[in-house]
DNA sequence: CGGAGGTTTGAGGCCCGTCAACCTTTGTGG
DNA sequence: CCACAAAGGTTGACGGGCCTCAAACCTCCG
């Protein structure tokens, strides 16, 4: 109940007047779409850090965008370990683990208090079949949603945690990029930890990695401030792992 | 050229003939849109183990579903690694790793020699806005290529390698069964490297896996003939780790 | 018969997970 | 203002699991 009048303009801010409009499920479609589209998104209130979306097992209701802030998709193993699926900004669609059965397979949780629409999926698939460029941008903003999948898949297949960790940044700093911020100086959404369930490593080796990026002189890291400052080396250890550092070499 | 009277039989079957009719995308829809449906599939003659489907690269102009045999997708990443980003069975759908930005990002191979439906995408996007429940088979056919990325990654995020082929036959003869086939004898369709490059192991580490397994009573191994003797034991490897097999307690 | 591809097994070394201590920041309440 | 606790992060020591390198075996096929 904090700031009402904040809510009343978000509410009546609409899609046309939104940032995201490009990135988000309205590119590409006309005026009398993006009016349908419009009538059936229901901006929320502002989501507190901790709060979730939905939860494993919940039925697909809606799907999910942020404008704003960021969120994780978890899922708890039966011997009680968090996984963490997907990190999820702004424009980015959050729900679909949910388009195979109907059914919620993991968590969403909020990593900042952040602002989201809610698109009730029922109403949008009907809304997809009737305009032409709705139906195309949805397959589109799946398709990106798989495609960062693999990327993860892509990850978690290296054998070397400083790979896995300069795969990671690299990949977050493009993603930062694609909706307009900086991607050379960001703050990092999310803890140690939930990098690590993501990585598929113990915290400590996250936290070293990120130490020896530093003293490599490829990133600078203060907390969960990260600035890159050699984007080549970075890249160089994202992707070609065979081609020690030739800063360290004087070290070994 | 060596079986085009087989072609002619495999040419005059349409999906209303097929047994995985109720697995694929016809799934739900009615007569006529089976119809429109069968109108734009196009059936391939017989693809030959190690032919591609599409490449890296390629842009997107189908997708594919396989009658029978095996696929595999793969990445090759800058430093010359094979990375297997999925395996795809009769009924899988193949090719949505283009659906981002219209270009594949990955090889499709063929695994065995295997029958192939084609789907031109930009059709099946048309006749899907038209015939009401194709759209919906389409997005949950979809689903469930994401939600076996997502098995695939829960995988992945495990530390231990025995868990990881513990939870790779288990999903593996979820899907056998699922299509028809027996879920408690099967012949792998991929390599002992291939199943290395999809876990992120050295191919070694899966060999001694599976003997490790055959030792404990839990499957036998017969080079890729499996047989899955201990179901219960098997589950609990791949998903509960810290309750140690009982049996191997005689042998510490 | 010989060669290639696939699989298994062994030996050794290193990376990373585990356990632990310590630090900083934040928030709470006396 | 300080005491205290909790959460998040860093760093160190140590041991084990897995990768690497290597060799042997098998089946298949020309």
């Amino acid at each position: 109940m904090a700031t009402p009048v904040l809510d009343l303009q978000t509410l009546r801010k609409g899609c046309a007047h939104c940032s995201l409009q490009q990135l988000c499920l309205p590119a590409g479609i006309g005026v009398e779409g993006l009016q349908q589209l419009d009538s059936i998104v229901r901006r929320r209130r502002p989501i507190a850090r901790g709060e979730t979306l939905f939860r494993t097992g919940d039925d697909l209701s809606a799907v999910y965008v942020a404008r704003d802030g960021a969120f994780k998709t978890i899922s708890i193993s039966e011997d009680g370990e968090e996984r963490v699926v997907g990190f999820h900004l702004p424009g980015e669609l959050i729900g679909l683990d949910a388009l195979g059965d109907e059914r919620h397979r993991c968590d969403a949780v909020a990593l900042t208090t952040a602002n989201v629409c809610e698109v009730p999926f029922d109403q949008l698939a009907d809304i997809a079949s009737q305009v032409p460029g709705l139906q195309h941008q949805l397959l589109r903003v799946i398709g990106r949603s798989v495609g960062r999948d693999q990327d993860h898949l892509d990850m978690l297949a290296r054998r070397q945690a400083s790979e896995r960790i300069a795969l990671f940044l690299h990949g977050l700093a493009e993603r930062f990029r694609h909706i307009g911020q900086s991607d050379a100086q960001f703050k990092l959404p999310m803890s140690r930890e939930d990098i690590a369930h993501f990585l598929g490593l113990a915290l400590e080796t996250v936290s070293r990695g990120f130490t020896r990026l530093q003293e490599d002189g490829v990133i600078e890291v203060d907390g969960r401030r990260i600035a890159i400052l050699d984007r080549v080396e970075l890249d160089r250890l994202a992707h070609h792992p065979e081609a020690a550092d030739a800063r360290r070499r004087v070290s070994n």
